[in-house]
DNA sequence: CTCAATCTAGAACGAGCGGTCAAGAAAGGG
DNA sequence: CCCTTTCTTGACCGCTCGTTCTAGATTGAG
């Protein structure tokens, strides 16, 4: 047999995760991974491949653990309005302490790496797609228990924050004003009344 | 005297402004700007200081030439809805033709350099504020005009416009249906009705 | 104990980066 | 015509990038 590893990748992998999300793909180097996930030059290539597939899957890390979230929160019996609502108001609170910094790292990729990097680019618009899907879905949900007026159009409201929550997360790195963005989420549940 | 330059360095800022605008910060070289500027490295770094300085006289240009179509389209004399609903309307029309590739120089710098880069950061920053004041005025000024309903508030739904045009260039450079963006921001402009 | 397999550590690779410099060309006042 | 000044050209600098390779250490089956 042969000899064992001395790390574990799933830990590796979180921290690259954490890595790339605060500094974003180019401004992150192989020398900065091998610094802080702790393992040899050699090792991130053979386990991962190379930079640009650490980055993949590490999207895929983070599109796990987000949607898992978001299902749980939007997925509460009964009312589905509360779950929207604090999906929204959690986005808020990151926009106001240091977590902005990071942004979200689908958004981050979309700027960054979506116009020239196809790979990236189909991993985004997944996400969004899901994000989409499952606000419409609590909106739907929400219309039919009478919880959302007559009228209201529950796709497009989706829409309207989903393109919200990643404007949010995009002032919200650049802007150190909190208000600013808790202002315009506000603005935007006041739809739902 | 001196030899007179053979370039216009007018024209070599514009494109400038044009590449990074497409490609970004760090994936534009020098050798991309010498390229497309048609004029020697040297004379960039005489004329311009060097990449980062021609990226923020680049900002620059850029703010400067959105001002002033902003400052156009919302200074119109009699109802000032139109204006406001027309500024969001042609974001809505750049999403969906190639314009929304490169996005929006703003927003493209807030993603990429804002954490790392002070200098970006904050023109950054002068960009929203002016963006958020000249809508801020505008409602206000409907507001008193009796074109917006009592009960609204002109700032918080000029930061709702804001993020939401931010999140529309967004989610506009990775997707490439442009109904989702429209969507979103005609639902935004229902909140003015 | 042997051996094949798989790990780790780190040197080395070519390519590309942003930036500089030296040499020659153009312009116009004296 | 000369001379100072500023331009252009293109070679060149040191450095960092992502990636590969070599050498040696560790593993467990036979």
């Amino acid at each position: 047999m042969a000899r064992t590893k001395e790390f574990d990748p799933d830990v590796a992998l979180q921290a690259a995760l954490e890595l790339f999300w605060r500094r974003g793909y180019e401004a992150t180097s192989v020398a900065d991974l091998v610094e802080h996930l702790g393992i040899g030059r050699a090792s991130i290539y053979a386990t991962f491949g190379g930079k640009h597939e650490l980055y993949l899957k590490s999207m895929d890390r983070y599109a796990e653990t987000t949607t898992n979230l978001l299902v749980s929160t939007l997925s509460a019996p009964g009312p589905a309005l509360p779950g929207v609502r604090e999906t929204v108001r959690r986005l808020a609170a990151e926009c106001g302490d240091e977590r902005r910094l990071k942004g979200c790292l689908v958004t981050n990729t979309a700027a960054e790496l979506a116009p020239h990097d196809t790979a990236a680019a189909h991993k985004v618009q997944l996400s969004w797609e899901q994000l989409e899907t499952l606000l419409h879905a609590s909106l739907t949900r929400a219309r039919a228990q009478g919880e959302l007026p007559e009228g209201r159009d529950p796709l497009a409201l989706a829409r309207l924050l989903l393109v919200l929550m990643q404007g949010a997360r995009i002032v919200g790195k650049a802007s150190d004003d909190p208000i600013r963005v808790r202002d315009a989420l506000e603005q935007a549940l006041a739809l739902l009344d």
